[in-house]
RNA sequence: CGGGGUGUGGCGCAGCUUGGUAGCGCACCUGCUUUGGGAGCAGGGGGCCGCAGGUUCAAAUCCUGUCACCCCGACCA
């Protein structure tokens, strides 16, 4: 394939633009790879095409390699196989809904689980026909309230979508796996960084989720991660839990009188006055949040959260753990007298208490630990309250937020937090769609059994974005060989027609070898022109036909690396192919 | 959805305070010169000043509304 600059649709920009702020935004519309057509939502242009039909080659070759099939819905999709899961009203506001001229309902498909269900369903009957991987890289559409950062979040983008169905739990494990190992290898091949990070808490049982999460500053995850190698999603980091300490020798709880202590701050500058040997700190103090849950059935019902005051409640880590409750913050002090804003303690708290209000406490509260807390009373906190001996609690509830330097649960040393991009999730979804859907097969005994599924899904537009973002350098992109537009970028400087006839046969040469050209033949376009624009652009491979020639020369130059070689021009061709081949 | 910012040729910006009918650089076209690091000179084409309404003899400029974009936060199977 050969692309010349002379023809090709492209327009490179000297300035950035100014309402792109990623790098990879910026580059991308810059080098002429995108343009933006709508409020999140990019037209390809020739080479940003090529570079997603790259990555989406990457992505079915392995899709494939696993045994998946693929297969293509439409976007387009009607309202009801949404509404029998529910999730025409539960996907909220980020479902893009529309009606056809009869006013019958339809949505742009934000993913497909109940339209995959439903193919399945349509066409098998028996355990014999399973285990089955399906896929299709498709257009998606969500109603993001903000779209950002070019192509990372858009409302309209591509993502390949697979599912996986199974008669037993055995077998999604083995599907799940199989993604798992081809998901590795997609993201090695397009050279992109990531960690694997566990997306759920045990707490939520069997199944299983993981995302694949590039780390990179511009990242919207926060994740976490410790030199020895654990690595998860905020939600999914579990508390170290102390050893329980005995209550003997311990001292008797003591109200005293803390006037004007309504925050933690407060409270420790007091304490610290009234015991100035203690050593009070605001892990000291057990401060108790108020939430309202809200149950899928609409009921609401007060919780209190106890949890050491150096701590803030982490709304993500909460809802996680009560959903499919949601979480909205508390306003009703009125209707119950027994909380006392700003000095709740644990005494009043508990489903069994007078308050009857459930009463969660982190898991760092354990028996025998001593805390400052509230006397339920303003103005007086209670001191050395001794969990366990004074109070009690109606469960532990993993909702304080993880700081750095918390110790890993797997004891791989202290917690680093970074940030990331979701790149690929796999998710053990088990028999909720097939449940909601009725979609059951008969096994070996004849008998009809719900099918247990898996959904996977990795962002190709996105990819190509996070590749941009992390090979590139202050002259511009830098693609890795495996999704370059191009492998060769050749450019012919001066006007020599000698030097045009030199590099036009290289061209040739080159595309007859099975290699993608990109010739910058323009006439009358400056040197150094043409070396920025080639820099811009990032193919791997840069090729200067020009004043070497004169002396036989031409210069092979690594866009990565920088580094430059000059060859003579008889062994052009092989040398540019050996860099190109590895 | 909350907070902040910005909308003027394809891109980057000035003009707006103090209303008088739009300008600069890049890009584009023509000619001549130039050709290894975003060339020079000369000439030229292209703008509903985001949109709608209002004030005014007159609006890019003032007022109201609205839309869009960017940033931070909330949200994000």
């Amino acid at each position: 394939m050969l692309l010349r600059m002379s023809s090709l649709f492209l327009r490179t920009l000297r300035d950035d633009p100014a309402d792109a702020e990623v790098p990879s935004h910026r580059l991308l519309v810059r080098g002429g790879y995108i343009r933006r057509a709508a409020p999140g939502g990019f037209t390809w242009l020739p080479l940003g095409y090529r570079v997603f039909r790259n990555v989406e080659r990457v992505v079915r070759e392995e899709m494939d390699r696993m045994g998946a099939q693929e297969v293509h819905f439409p976007a387009l999709l009607p309202r009801e196989p949404y509404e029998a899961t529910n999730r025409w009203t539960e996907y909220g506001p980020n479902l893009f809904r529309l009606q056809d001229r009869r006013g019958n309902d339809f949505l742009l498909g934000p993913t497909h689980e109940e339209m995959f269900t439903l193919l399945v369903k349509d066409l098998y009957s028996s355990y014999k026909d399973l285990p089955l991987s399906l896929y299709q890289i498709q257009t998606k559409y969500r109603d993001e309230a903000r779209p950002r950062a070019g192509l990372f979040r858009g409302r309209e983008f591509t993502m390949k979508d697979s599912y996986s169905f199974d008669v037993d739990d055995a077998g999604l494990d083995k599907s799940y796996a199989a993604h798992r190992d081809a998901y590795i290898r997609i993201f090695d091949r397009l050279g992109l960084d990531y960690v694997i990070v566990s997306a759920m808490s045990g707490a939520m049982g069997g199944s299983r989720s993981e995302e694949f999460l590039h780390p990179t500053e511009i990242g919207e995850d926060t994740f976490v991660r410790s030199a020895g190698g654990y690595a998860a999603n905020v939600e999914a980091v579990t508390t170290v839990v102390p050893d329980a300490i005995p209550f003997d020798g311990l001292p008797a709880a003591h109200v005293e009188d803390t006037p004007d202590t309504p925050t933690i701050e407060t409270l420790v500058a007091v304490a610290r006055e009234l015991f100035p040997d203690a050593g009070y700190t605001a892990a000291s103090t057990l401060k108790n949040v108020v939430v309202t849950l809200v149950h899928p059935d609409g009921t609401r019902e007060p919780l209190v959260i106890g949890i050491p005051g150096d701590r803030e409640v982490d709304a993500k880590r909460l809802e996680a753990q009560v959903a499919p409750a949601e979480v909205e913050p508390f306003a009703d002090f009125e209707k119950h007298p027994a909380l006392v804003k700003g000095y709740i303690g644990p005494q009043v708290l508990g489903a069994e208490s007078e308050s009857g209000i459930r009463y969660l406490v982190d898991p760092r509260v354990v028996s025998g630990t001593r805390w400052i807390t509230g006397a339920n009373e303003a103005g007086k906190h209670v001191f050395d309250l001794v969990a366990g001996r004074d109070f009690t609690w109606d469960g532990v509830v993993e909702a304080a937020e993880v700081l750095a330097g918390d110790p890993a649960p797997d004891g791989s040393g202290p917690l680093e937090l970074a940030r990331g991009v979701e790149m690929g999730h796999i998710f053990q979804l088990g028999r909720k769609y097939a449940e909601a859907l009725n979609l059951e097969v008969l096994d070996e005994n004849g008998k009809l059994v719900t099918v247990t599924m898996g959904s996977y899904g990795v962002g190709v537009s996105r990819a190509v974005a996070a590749i941009a973002e992390s090979t590139h350098d202050e002259l511009g992109l830098a693609w890795p060989r495996e999704i370059a537009p191009a492998d060769v970028h050749l450019v012919a400087t001066g006007k020599d027609a000698a030097v045009f006839e030199a590099a036009a046969s290289l061209a040739d040469e080159l595309v007859a070898r099975g290699l993608t050209v990109l010739y910058d033949d323009r006439p009358k376009v400056s040197p150094g022109v043409k070396f920025k624009d080639a820099e811009l652009l990032g193919m791997p491979t840069i090729v200067t036909v020009g004043r070497g020639l004169a002396e036989g020369v031409i210069e092979v130059r690594d866009r990565a690396t920088g580094e430059r070689q000059e060859v003579p021009v008889a062994e052009a061709a092989d040398r540019v192919l050996a860099a190109v081949r590895g």
